[in-house]
DNA sequence: GCGGTTAGTGGGTAAAAGTGGGTAATTTAG
DNA sequence: CTAAATTACCCACTTTTACCCACTAACCGC
C-alpha cells in the first residue's frame, strides 16, 4: 500500500499548495475527487469564513442548505444581516480549470492573508482555505484547546 | 522488529518497522489481517490523534462512528471546530496493496515526530503510530500512572 | 539447525499532480 | 468604440506519487 492516501469520500485530509503570480492556486486532486463523487458537481462556492481568516469552500449543495437556512430567519437580524454582508456578499462560484485551478481575487487574499503557500484543510462536508504560516498557528492552538478537553468521541 | 504474534481478532500487540527515505512504513501485518478478518475491509485511515503525539489508525467503520458523533454536534461549537481541524483534517484513506505499506506525509509525520523507527501498538478497535522514541517514553509514564491507581478491572 | 514461506525493505519507472507561462477572449475604463 | 487590463484557456515542463519487481530478514514446521 505505498500510497498516499486518497482523501475519503468527502473532504479529508491537508494538502499545501503555491499561489502563482496571476493568484492561482491548484484544487488538492482529492478534493476535486470528492466533490464529483460525493456530490456529482464540479461547481465550488468560495466565500469569507465568518469567524477565522480563512476561506470556506462549499460544494453548491452544502452552500445552498445554507443559503435556506438563512432565509428562514428574520431578514433584517443583526447578526443575520452582518453574515449576509461579511460572507454572502464575498462568495463565488468556481469551475475549476482542467489543471484544476481557481484564481482568487484581491480582497479574499486579503481576508485570509494568503500570499503564497497555501494550505487546503478538509473538514468532511467543506474545506478551508489558510495561508501556510496562519494554519500552523491556528493547528498549534487547535492542539492546545484539545488537550485540556474530555473528549467524548 | 519486535515479536511477531499470531493475528488476534482485533488490534493488538507492539510492533516496530522502519520507515524509508520515500517515507514509507510498512503496516504490520497481523493488523492488516484484523481489518480484513474482524472489519471485511481493506480501508484504513490514519490521522492526527487529538491528544497525543502519535496517530491513530482507524478501520472505516469506525471512523464513520467518529464522524456521525461529529455530525451531531453543533458544527460551530469550538471544541467541534478545533477536533475537526486537527484531526478530520489531517485524515488520509489507504488501500492495503500488495506490500502492506503507507506513505505517511510530512504534516502527519510532524505530529507524531516520526523519524525513522516507528511503533505500531494495537488498543483493540484502532491502533496507533508512535516514534519509537515517543513511544518508550509515554510507555514509561502510562506505567507510572498505573502504579497509584485502584484499578477496578 | 534447515529449508520453505511470509513479512519487511529498497529502488526503478510510468503516471499523475502541480507549476509556469504564452496567447486568445473577455471585461473594464477612457 | 477603442485600448488597456484582466481573466480564461491551452500547452509544456517539473516534481511527486503509485505501482511493480526483486532482494533480505524473520518465522515456522520439521
Amino acid at each position: 500500500m505505498v500510497e498516499r492516501g486518497k482523501a475519503a469520500s468527502m473532504f479529508q485530509g491537508e494538502f499545501t499548495n503555491n499561489m502563482d503570480e496571476k493568484g492561482r492556486v491548484n484544487i488538492p486532486a482529492p478534493f476535486r475527487d470528492a466533490l464529483q463523487k460525493s456530490y456529482n458537481e464540479g461547481t465550488l462556492i468560495v466565500a469569507r469564513d465568518a469567524q477565522s481568516p480563512c476561506l470556506r469552500a462549499y460544494p453548491l449543495r452544502e452552500w445552498n442548505r445554507l443559503l435556506a437556512k438563512l432565509g428562514a430567519m428574520p431578514a433584517n437580524d443583526r447578526v443575520v444581516l452582518a453574515f449576509k454582508r461579511a460572507v454572502v456578499s464575498s462568495a463565488l462560484e468556481y469551475q475549476p480549470d482542467k489543471q484544476g485551478r481557481i484564481l482568487i481575487p484581491q480582497t479574499l487574499r486579503n481576508h485570509a492573508g494568503i500570499l503564497k503557500s497555501t494550505v487546503f484543510a478538509g473538514l468532511n462536508d467543506t474545506f478551508e482555505i489558510w495561508d501556510a504560516l496562519a494554519w500552523e498557528k491556528q493547528l498549534a492552538s487547535s492542539l492546545a484547546l484539545l488537550q485540556d478537553q474530555d473528549l467524548s468521541f
